[in-house]
DNA sequence: AATCTATTTAGAAAAATATCTAAATGAATT
DNA sequence: AATTCATTTAGATATTTTTCTAAATAGATT
């Protein structure tokens, strides 16, 4: 995966509305899509990367799909932020 | 500014390393485009959408423009990562 | 004031991304 | 087994991004 396919996927709002969505609960497919003014296979694409980046993960479950957070990568890039921050400059 | 700007400026590799390149020092564009393999003006355009993200900021000094990296914006999306983190599904 | 040095701006070409419509898949129901 | 439902895949177009070369700016030095 790689932190340029996490901050990419982040970069978009849809994207990041999607992560917000699937903050409290796993959904599936159709019904994140029914949040958004865009056609459902766009969605479906902006999964498809988030799914990529490592941020969500699907689980097939009869007729559905569903998608969920994964938090992992999350961490990964928070300690990256937090290197980055940490040894700029003086501490106070 | 905005996450999607913020984001987008940390997708990039190159973005991303001239960060860590000012981490513990400020340095004047050319010095930072010395590191790279592609030539000044990508540099500089680069420079030009971090300074954009609120990334790094520029300070002007003699014959030089010094960047220098910003860490307000690293922590609003911190605390935006931690958020979205913080309250998935159970906590242990 | 002419020149040099550091850097940016402008403009162009190539590559990547976002979105749409239409068609395809695949599981569930009739 | 035919149909429906949920979703994805394919292909096309428009927009954005990345990078380059060449020219412009602006401060420092001679």
């Amino acid at each position: 995966m790689g932190f340029a396919e996490t901050f990419k996927a982040l970069s978009h709002p849809i994207r990041r509305e999607i992560l917000e969505l699937l903050k409290s609960e796993r959904l599936p497919a159709g019904d994140i899509a029914g949040h958004f003014d865009v056609v459902g296979a766009t969605i479906s694409h902006h999964l498809n990367l988030l799914k990529k980046a490592g941020l969500v993960v699907e689980k097939r479950e009869k007729n559905f799909i569903y998608y969920e957070l994964s938090t992992s990568v999350l961490e990964d890039i928070m300690t990256w932020l937090a290197d980055l921050k940490g040894e700029s400059g003086d501490e106070d």
